[in-house]
DNA sequence: CGTAGAACTTGCAAATTGCAAGTTGTTTGC
DNA sequence: GCAAACAACTTGCAATTTGCAAGTTCTACG
């Protein structure tokens, strides 16, 4: 994949701008998903193909990791790498835009409340408990 | 346009999640682009029927707001509503992410430590000068 | 009036998406 | 230990979207 330009937005954008692939990391960032499975039933109703090529892309970006599930074989397991985590302070700054201007926005006051008064406080909570396997020292 | 859940991640994909739309906000907030030449020469090179198609959707949105050039009556002049600005968090997280994992990343160490040290600072920079004009009072 | 510049629109081929059905590799139940 | 059941994909194909090139419209400007 060769890139647009210089750009770090097209930079950014070139591996997460589309209408999925931060809706995978979302998933495993803030509902705590980790299999195909659970991916496909996540409420928005993505084809399984496409969930098939958006994890090989996030994992090929090095963004999600993807592991056999020891306790069943035929499973498989994502995590988010640091890097993926690390695109946590994207998606709270979306979730901030949305709550603003979505009328029938779910997100609590308190949750806006959070994200602006202890921003660092809340990444870190979200952060918590999601280090990649091949990441823990 | 139905909305595809009642994620506030989604419902803000819905809006910018393509690898064009965040672009044009970067290049009338970043760049101080105005008209429609200009972003068609903004590097990435984009397809002119697309980018009347993103400009459309932006307008559609409230993200973007369209008026007739005071001065040149045959141009068009792009600028962000209120609506628009605020995504400017969600475009300094994005140039944040790049610059950490972009090898060849042209953001200057000093940019990234205001983004760290000034965040509010430096946002309330970048809204300067940028108010639209059906927003003045 | 004729030419130019800016902002689009249109036509069409190529690529991507979405849907449905099929395949492969475990594991579980009898 | 063999058959049915999962889980994670892959494949085929129609529909939509993208990208490229060329054309159109609408104010200037000389």
């Amino acid at each position: 994949m060769a890139r647009r330009s210089e750009c770090p937005i097209a930079y950014g954008l070139d591996f997460f701008g589309d209408k999925w692939s931060l809706l995978i990391v979302r998933d495993i960032a803030l509902h705590g998903k980790r299999h195909y499975r659970e991916f496909e039933m996540a409420g928005e109703g993505i084809a399984t193909n496409i969930l098939a090529d958006r994890l090989k892309g996030l994992v090929r970006a090095g963004i999600v990791e993807k592991r056999r599930d020891p306790a069943h074989g035929s499973r498989r397991i994502y995590r988010l790498t640091t890097k993926g985590l690390d695109l946590l302070p994207v998606i709270v700054e979306i979730i901030v835009w949305s709550a603003k201007y979505d009328p029938d926005s779910p997100v609590s006051r308190d949750y806006l409340r959070r994200a602006s008064v202890d921003r660092e406080g809340l990444l870190e909570e979200l952060r918590s408990g999601h280090v990649a396997a091949s990441e823990t020292p």
